[in-house]
DNA sequence: ATCGAGTATAA
DNA sequence: GTTGCTACTCGAT
């Protein structure tokens, strides 16, 4: 028989000796499904004519003895196949098990034998075979079977095949949240400290909501919502209950993968009870956590989304947050304002029976109701992913950038017939990352408040470098092409790359660019006719984002493409072209101001603005490939400063004003977070004045602001600084502010990761800045340090810009203040 | 005094 | 994922 069904959730098995592919998923009436095929691991070897018949007895005789029964050879096959270009021949050899691969390669790489592929994860490799997109309906033929161990029907499937590209819909979600005790001055110890409730908050195909939060202490409280049992352990067994009465298709969480579930597992264990949530029974699965990986939460069969790491890896760079916490990126995303509620204070709240442990629920809720919307708001753009490099959804959400580009590139590798380059190994990696080529072209503007400014910039420059010049390692000084013909890089290096046959990594992005050619159309006919583009907005923004990560792969030392090579070209082209485009400008008649990377920002003095757009279609006509110059905006005011010290103009600092009076600050103190909001404020509002030309006022707003800050009317929330903690607490050689407050927190039982945002605010007192940096609740009103904030802060904010406008240091001091200024008259 | 480590930003 | 740029703090020389 044939069913048709959407492939959610994916894991590997052997059944009856043999290997199996398990694809959880649910048919088009929702009804839950696993489809199983078998399908049989291999790798790659590079084999030598004259050692065939002697390695065929090898590999018939080896045997390697795991845990998991003996690794064998199964068989073997003579397959061509394209390595960087050159095409070979290769034995394509088969295991009895997954795991085997890698230890059958080991095996004959020890005797001296080139293998490929062969840490390719099995998942992947049979759905990128099978040409089967996770999320979209898919075609199987075969027959439904009798199993144990299973909570859904399974089918056993003869063929399988994409019946349509349309990604499931409706997708039945259960986000989930836990709160622990945890008292104050202590760390966080799920072995010591027990869970003390557990939020739920689900939404299922027909949009029903279902809200829950568990605890196990007994308070006056009216919320429907809330369960109320007697301990821990019940807590724990109820949770259990829950999750699988609910069968949702996915279960999310806010950095679920680092903390709730190991929580929940490891309190789970310590009372020996089962937390049998997968389809076949098995265990909740915490995977091994390392130095280099981080924990990964597997539920067998229900697809575990951690929202926070998609944001942390992928998504969040295309958001303006300051902090990856949910609170933060929920503020963005969603435009909710969270309820706060001071989350130290629970631990205390559950010791006293206090009823404002409500307070808590509703916020430990809240916190489930938030991931569930932050996953629903992000599914599109996550499904799009996972359909475009033909992965689990479950990896994708889990990968960084190069990860995702390589596992487009290897998609790719089918339809080219070619095979992957292996990844390089300790000593390899060290090399390359001595390596380093030049990047950008920066133009040093001249310091001043500038009029009419015109930006146009290269659309996509890298990507459309790279296809426009067929950039690709196999091309690189090929000995095919005329030296009269040849496309030199610019530059010292005397290269080329191959103008006759298409590089293949070239050939892959082209592709990518040309799609999103396609969806840009299709974007503006299906808004025209006034419908909802979601979906193309989240392919065309993955396309993007793919498209654009090319150019640092082949610069990356763990990519299996890499190429310095290739990497220095694509920036050295693009010194040229936007070096030429300058002085094109300047041939035609324009004052250029500034230029950076792939941006020229002229004058258009007393030209008119058709002038300026004839330049820009003049510069097109020469252009190879997808190259394209657009018009960004015009500006009527601009302003550029200099750096500190020097007459010299800083680069990557501006701020510009558009015809609607909307300001752009570019690399100015006001869009940094480790700057206080204060001199971020006064810094911005300085900005908008001097553009506006409204200089006077700007200086008697900097005053104003230093008359309050001399008397202590400044809040102490305008005073924070936010600062980055980026790696293991005890690694830090040299203890700046940041440091030394999180150590403090970390005395106070808050779990200090990387990746965590400290916020601090400089108190009164001597000594060092570190020494005076204060969490919130350490420091009262009026506590400040105001000389700090106004040598530190303030003043080198706005120093500059005035500067610029020919006004003084001392100018902005006078009649400001009286006190505490003498060491500078 | 000067320099490296650390943080953050632009493209 | 890449390089480029500026400015500040800490801590060692």
């Amino acid at each position: 028989m044939e069913i048709r069904f959407f492939p959610i959730e994916f894991v590997h098995k052997i059944r009856e000796d043999k290997p199996y592919i398990y694809m959880y998923g649910k048919l088009e009436d929702n009804t839950k499904i696993c489809v199983i095929q078998e399908y049989q691991p291999y790798f790659y070897a590079q084999v030598h004519e004259s050692h065939k018949t002697q390695l065929g007895e090898r590999l018939k005789a080896l045997e390697v003895e795991t845990n998991e029964g003996k690794a064998k050879v199964v068989s073997w096959e003579s397959v061509e196949k394209e390595l960087l270009g050159k095409t070979k021949s290769f034995w394509k050899i088969y295991t009895n098990f997954p795991k085997a691969v890698q230890l059958i390669s080991n095996e004959l790489s020890s005797w001296g034998i080139e293998c490929y592929e062969k840490d390719v994860p099995f998942v992947h490799r049979y759905l990128r075979d099978q040409k089967i997109t996770p999320m979209t309906l898919v075609e199987v033929k075969g027959e439904f079977i009798e199993e144990k161990n299973t909570r859904v029907p399974i089918f056993i499937a003869e063929e399988v095949k994409q019946f349509s590209k349309e990604a499931i819909k409706q997708l039945k979600t259960l986000a989930i949240d836990i709160e622990t005790y945890s008292p104050e001055k202590s760390v966080i110890d799920p072995e010591k400290n027990p869970i003390l409730m557990i939020a739920f908050y689900g939404m299922d195909e027909e949009g029903q909501e279902f809200k829950k939060v568990l605890t196990w202490k007994r308070f006056k409280s009216r919320l429907n919502y809330l369960e109320t049992v007697t301990d821990e352990i019940e807590l724990l067994v109820r949770c259990r209950q829950i999750i699988l009465d609910y069968q949702p298709d996915i279960i999310t969480g806010y950095f679920s993968d680092g903390f709730d579930f190991p929580y929940i597992k490891t309190r789970a264990d310590k009372y020996k009870l089962k937390m049998d949530l997968g389809l076949d029974y098995s265990e909740l699965n915490t995977g091994k956590k390392t130095d280099f990986r981080e924990g990964k939460t597997k539920i067998t069969g229900i697809l575990h989304l951690d929202v926070f790491k998609f944001i942390r890896n992928i998504f969040g760079k295309n958001l303006n947050t300051e902090s990856y916490s949910l609170n933060a990126v929920s503020k963005e995303l969603l435009g909710n304002k969270k309820d706060d509620v001071n989350i130290s204070e629970l631990a205390q709240a559950w010791d006293n029976n206090s009823e404002e442990l409500e307070d808590f629920c509703k916020y430990n809720l809240q916190d489930a109701h938030l991931t569930l919307k932050l996953c629903q708001k992000l599914m599109y753009d996550m499904i799009e992913f996972s359909k475009i490099v033909n992965l689990p959804l479950f990896d994708v959400v889990r990968m960084k950038f190069s990860k995702l580009v390589e596992s487009y590139i290897m998609k790719r590798t089918i339809d080219y017939n070619i095979l992957a380059p292996n990844r390089p190994g300790r000593n390899e990696i060290e090399q390359r990352m001595e390596e380093t080529f030049q990047g950008a072209f920066v133009y040093e503007p001249t310091p001043g408040l500038y009029e009419d400014i015109i930006i146009f910039d290269f659309r996509s420059l890298y990507p459309t470098i790279i296809t426009a010049h067929n950039i690709g390692p196999e091309g690189l000084c090929c000995q095919c092409c005329d030296e009269e013909k040849r496309d030199l890089v610019p530059g010292d290096h005397h290269y080329w790359f191959c103008n006759r046959k298409k590089s293949f990594l070239s050939k892959v992005l082209e592709r990518i660019i040309l799609r999103r050619i396609d969806l840009k159309r299709l974007i503006k006919e299906t808004k025209d006719k006034g419908e909802e583009t979601n979906i193309l907005d989240a392919r065309s923004y993955t396309l993007k984002t793919l498209a654009n990560s090319f150019y640092g792969y082949m610069g990356f030392f763990g990519a299996r493409w890499y190429s310095i090579e290739c990497a220095r070209a694509t920036t050295a082209f693009a010194r040229d072209y936007i070096q030429r485009t300058i002085k094109k400008a300047e041939e035609s008649g324009f004052q250029v101001i500034y230029a950076d990377t792939d941006s020229c920002f002229l004058l258009l003095g007393d030209k008119i603005k058709d002038e300026a757009m004839r330049f820009m279609n003049e510069v097109n006509f020469d252009l190879p490939g997808h190259m394209e110059l657009e018009f960004e905006g015009h500006y009527p005011k601009g302003i550029f400063v200099a750096l500190k010290g020097s007459d010299k103009g800083a680069k990557k600092k501006y701020a510009l004003l558009d015809d609607d009076g909307e300001m752009k600050i570019t690399g100015f103190e006001t869009i940094r977070r480790n700057w206080s909001p204060l001199a971020k404020g006064v810094q911005e509002e300085v900005l908008r004045l001097v553009l506006e030309g409204h200089i006077e006022e700007a200086l008697a707003h900097v005053k104003e602001i230093i008359k309050k800050l001399k008397k202590g009317e400044i809040a102490l929330e305008k005073l924070i600084i936010k600062t980055q903690i980026t790696k293991d607490l005890r690694s830090y050689s040299s203890i700046g502010p940041h440091v030394a407050v999180a150590l403090r927190l970390l005395e106070q039982g808050i779990n200090v990761v990387p990746g965590m945002v400290v916020e601090y605010v400089i108190g009164k007192g001597s000594g060092l800045i570190r020494e005076k940096a204060k969490l919130l609740e350490e420091i009262k009103p009026g506590e400040y340090d105001a000389d700090y904030y106004l040598f530190n802060q303030i003043i080198p904010a706005v120093n500059s810009i005035f500067l610029v406008l020919g006004i003084k240091e001392e100018d902005i001091y006078r009649d400001s203040s009286q006190i505490g200024l003498g060491k500078f008259f």
